[in-house]
DNA sequence: TCATTTAATGGTCACGTGTCCATTTCATCA
DNA sequence: TGATGAAATGGACACGTGACCATTAAATGA
């Protein structure tokens, strides 16, 4: 393998030198940065960062921790933050949850092995690993939540405005004369600490719109389970005339049922989703959505991430919140029946 | 941060035995075992994976660049290999190269950087990088094309069995009494290596179908790409009976198409396209498609990858193929006007 | 009981870099 | 010309582990 030594050699200057030529080249006479860029170049070396890793205390790389990285929500976060992060020479370490406590701390402890300089988490609901996150951030790891955060977390966050996403969702559902909406969402959203599941029902009660014990559910909602939740929603006697998905995941589930009881949109039944997934444009009608700015949040998780690294603060915390935007294509529409 | 040394401190024994409790325990009493199993759970100690990096040679990490992680084929790809990575105790650094090949440089100098232990490809058109991957891994790191391989690569690949499926599909749509059918894929194949779009033109001819100059493009096909392509193929006065879309991603853009022009599927047009992303049962109709096995590449290319580094054959070259299947949901049917 | 083998445990060193301090070379000015 | 300081270059060491060899304790057999 070769190295900074066998580069000095063939450059004609000491170790110490050549590796300036690497990280403070203004040290160096042109004529000797041009020498050794030669020797670099001829030789095809690369730093071994593993070792650089070693006497810096942490490698240069960033962990991504993501809830299921095939959403489309999470791939294109990973793919951002991966751009972001490699623009300012580090490198992306990436894996997921699946929204599982234990899988996490194994996760958790992958990162901690590999020393990484910083982590990004979507973390799983629950606060099991929260004590975990502190160890690693006392080690020396600095830590950003997004997209969700762990109540009474220390750490920085990177968010969309929740609980205004889902009040402008269900105001616009009123405004088209819809009483009875049904959200498809966490409900245990108190202990869950999830945002969106959290604000439905205040929202609904401060518009002065009843919410039927049988429109909540007491389920993490994956697309197998909006689906049945939909179909089963939508069998009431009472069904709601307008559904509110809280996830583009759980939408997919809940357009297939709907499609399965041949109901038509909006005719039958509005339908208004988080998350602006290919498909959404696709179908017919296409589907009215809240997009988050995906791109904005990884872009800002990165910088603050590597921000703090660079300049050793690994005490600061950032908080920044993104405001989500409402597309509507046609998928809502005022209620059929105005009973 | 804790040290192997600490632990040996705690535990009463030298930093040897201790380290033993983690790679070697069955060289331990019972009791050493038992004391320092319970000194690392006391002090939280994770191993310094950058200083056994430094040691060993390599990082324990595992390098995977895709195409593009949003696309979903990539994303469920990423996925599983993660997963089969880190259940054997490696980590997964991605990055992507937009099928570029200077983007892809910059990657290949990452991964170099980090000393990952094996590399998991789907290299960008053309073989710039060739000579890169065969310095890489005479160093020591061992290489896997995936889902398309570099011409004269001395590498091992898992690849999909490309001419088989796009004489499936073309089959099929003969079969139904398809005439004029038009591909959406790669036309300078031959210089870009692809096999599908080298395969189409080859299956065509061999059923005696006549492939008009028009019906062939020149040019590497994004969603957008696709999208144009499809309108301008469906404009002619000879517009193709069906279309064969090559990816998934490509698919999006040209049902986009079909669907502007307001032509039916399939009473106007067949459509056939690779890859079952979650939008092609969700539309309507839902699509006809040939799905790969994504989740058994995925495993097999991670186990190549990690029983070659484990074994330390850096040496063996594994090909292996995967057939695709074809599943048929109404979006093919006989051409209207049998002329 | 002691020699011999086997099971446990301990000690030393190198991996390639970043950091810190030491030394040499060069330009400046009285 | 020599003193002075700045610019450029060089040297030594430690980071925590894995590999290898060395040592000590326990078990075995006569």
């Amino acid at each position: 393998m070769t190295t900074i030594h066998d580069v000095a050699k063939r450059a004609g200057v000491s170790a110490t030198t050549a590796k300036r030529a690497i990280n403070e080249p203004q040290l160096l006479t042109e004529a000797t940065l041009e020498r050794v860029t030669r020797a670099i170049a001829d030789l095809n070396y690369e730093p071994d960062r593993t070792a650089g890793a070693l006497r810096r205390g942490h490698s240069q790389t960033i962990g991504l921790m993501v809830g299921n990285i095939i959403e489309p929500f999470f791939a294109q976060l990973t793919r951002t933050i991966a751009k972001a992060v490699h623009a300012r020479g580090y490198a992306l370490i990436v894996a997921d949850n699946e929204y599982d406590s234990n899988l996490e701390l194994e996760n958790l402890r992958m990162f901690h092995g590999h020393r990484v300089s910083g982590l990004i988490v979507r973390s799983a609901f629950g606060s099991g690993n929260l004590e975990y996150l502190k160890r690693l951030h006392e080690q020396g790891t600095y830590i950003l939540e997004i997209d969700h955060f762990l109540a009474g977390s220390p750490f920085g966050h990177v968010l969309l405005e929740n609980a205004e996403c889902v009040q402008m969702g269900v105001r616009y559902l009123h405004d088209l004369g819809h009483k009875r909406i049904a959200a498809l969402t966490v409900f245990d959203a108190e202990k869950l600490q999830d945002e969106r599941g959290k604000a439905f029902p205040n929202v609904m009660k401060s518009l002065g719109l009843h919410l039927p014990k049988v429109y909540q559910h007491g389920a993490t909602l994956s697309e197998e389970g909006a689906y049945s939740l939909t179909l089963e929603l939508l069998r009431l006697s009472e069904p709601p005339t307008a559904i509110f998905s809280m996830t583009g995941n759980e939408a997919a589930g809940a357009f297939r049922a709907i499609r399965e009881l041949k109901l038509r949109i909006p005719e039958d039944v509005s339908f208004l989703t988080f998350d602006d997934y290919s498909w959404t444009s696709l179908v017919d009608p296409p589907l009215d959505v809240i997009i988050q700015p995906i791109e904005d949040m990884g872009l800002a998780a990165a910088k603050i991430v590597i921000d703090a690294i660079q300049s050793r603060d690994l005490k600061k915390v950032v908080r920044k919140r993104f405001p989500g935007t409402l597309i509507r294509r046609g998928s809502c529409a005022p209620p059929k029946n105005k009973k």
